[in-house]
DNA sequence: GCTATATACTTGTACCATCAAATATATAGC
DNA sequence: GCTATATATTTGATGGTACAAGTATATAGC
């Protein structure tokens, strides 16, 4: 049962070392980790829009922090925000045509990165990787 | 290839999971998961101390932030300072006895807390994600 | 339709971690 | 032994995120 112990241990250093390379990649297009990934949450959806309070829970943030975290973006047109018109209280975030094409190069660059990452990796080892990782999440 | 994307999408996701798993389970004790992780390293090294800039680059934090997170343990009495004769500019950590049986009262909620979070796994497949997350790390 | 409760979001405050600069000490080359 | 460079640590300033409280709107029960 100890395995579980180191697991977590391990799954930490890697993951600490996971978002030290992407950020650092991701510096080259102006953004962070946590933008990406709104980012990606926002290009992944099926309508292509989300509650901000939504959008807290996949990236797991907290709802203050997407607000502060999408301010900023929208002043850049990255995402904009579109209103329910069923109900005043919700907003939704969309990414912009600018924001769509800095997602496509983020993403370009997220995808080498992961690439180099997991070079060493064997095929059948990274299908069982994710598997796993599936079945814990 | 694009496995390696998804993979690094779910590790995020694990990873987010369970840190807030931990640091719920650790504030009982009054801790954070870094102050846990710290009081792993030194528990678990070989002579008990360990410099503040080795200390930083095994937790993966920096020199600066280790400073500022040793300092109210050390007036807490749960670590302590070792000077090294031989190099001035060092200063050892240490766990005092207080900070040892925190530590391990500790480590029995992590203990837990990972058991639970892993017992959907079966065995193989913990030993075969320690095994793969080993080769990345 | 009023009141109580629930939900979506934002704002004030505080913490935690970072980077860059400062300080102190050590080492190397002359 | 002096000077230049490298290393270990701390400090100042800053950014990201959280929690709690505040605001606005919606829904349910009467």
């Amino acid at each position: 049962m100890n395995e579980n112990i180191d697991i977590v241990f391990k799954m930490i250093a890697v993951n600490t070392k996971l978002l030290k390379a992407l950020d650092s990649q991701l510096s080259i297009h102006g953004i962070t980790f946590s933008e990406f990934f709104v980012m990606y949450h926002l290009a992944t959806t099926e309508n292509k829009m989300i509650r901000r309070i939504d959008l807290a829970q996949k990236v797991g943030m907290s709802a203050s922090g997407i607000t502060r975290l999408i301010n900023p973006m929208e002043k850049l047109k990255i995402v904009e925000k579109e209103l329910n018109p069923r109900d005043a209280r919700v907003s939704f975030v969309k990414l912009t045509p600018v924001g769509m094409e800095l997602y496509e190069n983020a993403m370009q660059s997220v995808s080498d990165t992961a690439n180099t990452l997991f070079e060493d990796l064997k095929v059948e080892d990274s299908i069982k990787l994710l598997e796993i990782l599936r079945s814990i999440s």
